[in-house]
DNA sequence: GGGCGCCCAAATA
DNA sequence: TATTTGTGCGCCC
């Protein structure tokens, strides 16, 4: 489920239900997910109590004393906290129980998300992470900085977590489409100008998708507790034959890098 | 830097 | 019933 904006919701969801809770008992129900879950965590999280939640990236990093909880939730996860004796579902992997009754519990039907954890909080999956696109560092110029003699397509290179993190499939089309831009142009060959504008594009669309999800929030413990996509908001994406908002021309779909892109053919140039 | 493949389920043919 | 497609991303060539 998640692009950054899910994972974010998720989070916020989070915070206000299992900061300080204490964990009574962990429960891996399968060894692994993209990779091994670690056994230990069994032991060393035992009696230990959540500090503070945090974001990464797409990665969510639950701090404890004894160290830090990685979580990534792949194409298909989601996080909820129910009662302890709540049934469990299919496709729920991995639980935290805690010492007020609740539990809070990891579904991931593809398994393509990850369970990981680190002493010191640091991990070689976070070292080369690029920037936070809603900080300060995300500036005006930055991508056409970095950008500069690339050649691989526009829509790649803004998905490239090496340069800004967080910016997936759906949301690069959605800000490629705000920003009026071809996703098949050349990265390095996009102007200044253009970059700026698709910077705070990039901010806008993520942020607005935040804003649309924060109205999930209240139902987050409950039986459905994924936020699931803001889909009220797309204007392109799984939008194949629809009418462009500006021009009403058709949303056209074509594969790039083996992903689906959706784009106005007409107003993004 | 491009493409593969991990895995399951829902949509489509 | 069989095939295609999907919100991610590390790894291999």
């Amino acid at each position: 489920m998640p692009e950054l904006p899910e994972v974010e919701i998720t989070k916020r969801g989070l915070v206000p239900l299992i900061i300080n809770q204490e964990v009574s008992r962990v429960i891996l129900h399968r060894e692994n997910l993209r990779w091994a879950i670690p056994k230990n965590l069994i032991t060393i999280l035992a009696n230990q109590k959540i500090k503070t939640i945090k974001r990464r990236a797409k990665y969510l990093l639950i701090k404890f004393e004894a160290g830090t909880l990685i979580i990534h939730l792949g194409m298909s996860g989601s996080i909820k906290v129910v009662d302890i004796k709540t049934p469990l579902l299919k496709h729920e992997h991995f639980e935290l129980q805690f010492n007020n009754g609740t539990s809070m519990r990891l579904n991931d039907p593809r398994r393509f998300g990850a369970v990981l954890f680190s002493k010191d909080g640091s991990h070689k999956l976070l070292d080369s992470l690029g920037v936070e696109p809603l900080e300060a560092v995300f500036n005006n110029g930055y991508l056409y900085q970095k950008s500069r003699n690339k050649r691989k397509n526009i829509k790649d290179f803004i998905m490239d977590s090496k340069i800004v993190v967080g910016v997936g499939n759906i949301y690069a089309c959605e800000s490629l489409f705000m920003a009026s831009i071809n996703p098949q142009r050349k990265a390095g060959n996009v102007s200044k100008t253009r970059y700026k504008i698709l910077t705070q594009c990039i901010k806008d669309i993520l942020t607005q998708a935040i804003k649309a999800g924060g109205t999930t929030l209240q139902d987050f413990s409950q039986v459905d507790g994924n936020p699931g996509y803001f889909t009220q908001t797309l204007s392109v994406y799984g939008c194949e034959n629809k009418t462009c908002h500006f021009c009403k021309s058709k949303i056209i779909k074509i594969v790039q890098n083996q992903r689906s892109t959706f784009y106005c053919r007409k107003c993004q140039t």
